[in-house]
RNA sequence: CGGGGUGUAGCGUAGCCCGGUAUCGCGCCUGCUUUGGGAGCAGGAGGCCGUCAGUUCGAAUCUGGCCACCCCGACCA
């Protein structure tokens, strides 16, 4: 087996290899957007499974809207369309027809063309509300919580697996609500589902924070979000939510009429997260073996692999094997037994290593015979030789402990890593030098971040929700500033 | 869309300068021996050398067009 590359080597190919090698996903035949292979989709059914189920703990239902968007109705909030118009794949016919010069081909049927296109969805505000528009005469209807499960298209000039790809899956929740405040307070309600969700599940430490003018949503007046650092310093944004204003309601004209019997426009939000979220995962815990997975998130929880020279031996050890899967299933852990023969041990542990598999159960004969077994956990890759007898409770105890010690590891990680300064040089040469987050007082304006972008390709990722008020000034050009930002290379 | 690069077996490659129908590794198939960290040996299958045209007795190799993909930039969850 040929030597993987390091993440110290090269970060970039480590990643793209092992989303490859833990089959997680590859490329498909269609330029930016990849096949999910079973096993990363089964981690992305782990995460559906929670969000959803933390959509509908906060009082939201689940609906599906069309894929595609026609054009005017995509263009009725200015701000939402021309933000998006770059990278919209456009359906123009409807017909293809054998082409006559040959008839093995076919063309697009000139006679078949639309009369009005139809954008594939980079997002769904349009198509939503122009549908709320007919469910909203009163507040009696507000509010409408919705979410949906569905791919979109962004036409992407550079891909890479999960972390951007032409077409990627993701959950949009879209709300309307009858006054300001509570649209907020939604607003603010979903990032706290998604950053609960990433720091329990994915074992990923958050930034939660509010986005400057120059990254806000097109179309929203305030975005929130949350940044979580990868292995290599750079900042990934894992999910935003969108106070939307009055801005889509006021371009589809949805009005309702308040107690008083005046009518106002709709108040909305949006939020979503999409299988960025994976590219995340595999970011944030991995190492140079693989994949690395939080027990909350693994399809496999458990690997048992028997060791044995004779068929003797094997139904030995297969017995004992199978029991301890059963009492394992017993207690909600997933496991799988491993006693395909066409495998030498030294592969599976491998194998199970690449695949992140949390803990690693190995049981033969010389074990046995003293009612012992080995366990390794994958992310110390610590071994121990147990007690056969109760070994259930001790994995199960193992679950817990893995998945608090990757999520300290990783916040120890982030926290190394954060840190203020209050020069522009310093801020230049430490970014150059260590990489990570930076806490900087900026002026607020655009042609300050912009002129760091260019120089550092360092970007404003958020401006922290806990940052406390501190008097300090920009630490380009002086001007005063209120609050610190935190600045990061970004994917 | 600008700049650079690459197309040879399922994957990764050698050969190309200096023209003679293709090398090696992984994987795959069969058999035997193996099985506590990606097994060993023996045998075997698999390729119109991206594509179209030109030069030539003869093209993976030289020339030109086309296509595809990759990398770097602008755009982006």
């Amino acid at each position: 087996m040929a030597k993987n590359v390091t993440r110290e080597e090269d970060y970039s190919k480590w990643y793209n290899d092992l989303v490859f090698r833990a089959g997680l996903a590859e490329n498909s035949a269609v330029r930016g957007c990849m096949v999910i292979k079973p096993y990363g989709y089964a981690i992305w059914e782990k995460m559906q499974a929670q969000l959803d189920k933390r959509f509908k703990e906060t009082g939201h239902q689940n609906a599906y809207f069309p894929l595609f968007v026609p054009k005017s109705m995509f263009e009725a909030e200015e701000k939402n369309a021309e933000g998006f118009a770059k990278e919209c794949a456009v359906v123009t016919h409807y017909r293809l027809k054998t082409d006559p010069n040959d008839k093995t081909k076919l063309i697009v049927d000139p006679e078949a063309k639309l009369e009005e296109e139809l954008i594939v969805r980079p997002t769904s505000e349009a198509i939503i509300w122009s549908t709320y528009k007919g469910w909203i005469q009163s507040y009696r209807d507000l509010p409408i919580l919705i979410n949906q499960w569905a791919n979109v298209v962004r036409w992407e000039m550079r891909t890479r697996l999960f972390l951007r790809t032409s077409e990627f899956l993701w959950q949009e929740g879209h709300t309307a609500h009858a006054t300001k405040a509570e649209a907020i307070v939604e607003a603010e309600k979903m990032l706290d589902v998604y950053s609960e969700f990433a720091e329990e599940f994915m074992a990923m430490p958050v930034i939660r924070g509010k986005k400057g003018e120059s990254e806000r949503f097109a179309g929203a007046e305030e975005t929130y979000c949350i940044e979580a650092m990868m292995q290599d310093g750079r900042a990934l944004q894992a999910g935003t939510s969108h106070f939307l204003g009055q801005n889509f309601a006021k371009a589809f004209d949805v009005k309702f009429a308040d107690k008083e019997g005046k009518l106002e426009h709709v108040w909305a939000t949006s939020w979503g997260v999409s299988t960025r979220l994976m590219g995340a995962l595999v970011m944030t815990h991995s190492d140079d073996e693989g994949l690395v997975l939080p027990p909350k998130l693994a399809p496999i929880q458990v690997a048992i692999i028997p060791i044995y020279k004779s068929p003797e031996e094997l139904t030995l050890v297969s017995e004992a094997a199978l029991e301890l899967t059963s009492k394992l299933k017993e207690l909600g852990i997933s496991v799988k037994y491993d006693d395909d023969d066409n495998r030498r041990p030294g592969w599976k542990f491998a194998e199970y290593e690449t695949k992140g598999v949390p803990v690693r159960v190995a049981i033969g004969p010389r074990d046995l015979a003293e009612g012992k077994v080995e366990l390794v956990r994958r992310d110390t890759k610590e071994k121990s030789i147990v007690d056969l007898a109760g070994v259930e409770h001790t994995i199960a105890q193992l679950m817990e402990d893995i998945q608090n010690n990757l999520f300290e590891r990783a916040l120890k990680f982030k926290n190394d890593r954060i840190q203020k300064v209050d020069t522009y040089t310093e801020f230049k040469e430490k970014l150059e030098k260590e990489g990570g987050f930076y806490l900087v007082h900026w002026d607020g304006t655009i042609e300050t971040e912009a002129l760091i972008k260019a120089e550092t390709q360092a970007t404003i990722r958020c401006i922290p929700l806990d940052s406390p008020e501190e008097d300090g000034v920009c630490m380009v050009t002086g001007k005063p500033s209120k609050f610190r930002v935190v600045l990061a290379k970004a994917y």
